[in-house]
DNA sequence: CTGCGTGCAAATGCTTTGCATATGT
DNA sequence: ACATATGCAAAGCATTTGCACGCAG
C-alpha cells in the first residue's frame, strides 16, 4: 500500500483516501474502466467518496500521465492505467514529419467489442496522411 | 431535386420539405457532418425546421442505410452519406469465423483530426482477434 | 494554519422524447 | 380523412463545475 504513497508523492499529489484507492484500483485493472467502475470498487473497499471527486481524480493522473483517458463513444470514457502503452507514428507525406500520437486502439477496439461483442487481439496499422501545417499549405495554394 | 423524391419513394419515407433537404445536403456533403451543421445548413436554404426535427430525420435515413452513423467522441456524432462505404473482416483466430463490420477507421479520422490537425489519408488495417461466441467458450473453459 | 481536496447540488451540452398541432398522400 | 411528421419544451445522461466545509502537510 505504501508503493501507491509514493506514486503519489514522486508526482506532488497530496494523499487522500481516495485517492490511493482509485490508484490502487487502476494499477490492479488490466482492462479499462469508467468512472462509474472505479466508484462502485471505491464503494466496495469501505471507501466513501462521491462520483465527482472521482471524476476530478482521474482528471488528475490523467494530467500526471499516470493513466490514458480514452473516448469510447457516446459520450463515455474509459480509464486505463499506463503500463503497456504504445505510441503509433503519424507520417506526412508531404514534408515528411513524424508526430507520435496514443495508439488509438483501445478506442477501436471498445467500440467493436461493444457493438459486436468481437475482442481484437491483434491489429497492424500503417498511417499515412497530411499533417496541420502541410493542410494549412495546400489550402493556401487552392484558394490562389 | 427530383431524384431525391425518388430516392424517398423507394425507401417508402414520405416526402417532406425538411427531409428533402437534408438529404441534398448530405449527398453534397462529401465529409461527414453533425446534426447542427446539417440544420445550420438547412436554414441558409431557407428550410425553417427544428433542430429535433434534424435529428429524427438522421435517425430514420440511418434506419434505412441512406446514411451511417458514426460516433466521434464526447457524445457527439456525424453522419455520412453512404456511397464509398466500405468494410472490414474480423477474422476469429479460434474458430476461424469472419465478421463484416462497417469500416471504423472514418471515426479514428476524426478523433485524430479533432485532436492533432492531421488529416489521415491512407491506412492499413489487418484485424483478428476471438469472437463473441469463442470468447464464451474460453471463458467456460478458464471458469473450470 | 493555509490551501488544496471533497461532498453536494446544480449546470452543461448533445441528443432524445412527449405531446399537441400541422401536413403529406 | 388519417396516419405520420413537426415544433416546442422538457427530459436524459455522463460529465463538469461552483461553493462552502474539511482535512493533509
Amino acid at each position: 500500500m505504501d508503493r501507491f504513497r509514493g506514486v503519489l508523492k514522486e508526482n506532488n499529489i497530496k494523499c487522500t483516501k481516495g485517492r490511493l484507492s482509485i490508484l490502487k484500483i487502476l494499477e490492479e485493472n488490466k482492462e479499462a474502466a469508467n468512472a462509474e467502475r472505479i466508484y462502485e470498487k471505491c464503494s466496495k473497499e469501505g471507501v466513501k467518496i462521491d462520483l465527482s471527486t472521482v471524476y476530478r481524480t482521474l482528471e488528475l493522473f490523467e494530467k500526471m500521465s499516470l493513466i490514458e483517458k480514452f473516448d469510447i463513444g457516446e459520450g463515455k470514457y474509459n480509464y486505463l492505467f499506463k503500463e503497456h502503452n504504445h505510441k503509433h507514428i503519424l507520417h506526412c507525406k508531404l514534408c515528411d514529419k513524424n508526430l507520435e500520437i496514443d495508439c488509438p486502439m483501445p478506442q477501436v477496439s471498445d467500440i467493436i467489442k461493444s457493438k459486436t461483442g468481437f475482442v481484437l487481439v491483434e491489429e497492424e496499422i500503417k498511417f499515412s496522411g497530411i499533417c496541420k501545417d502541410c493542410a494549412k499549405i495546400n489550402k493556401r495554394k487552392e484558394e490562389k
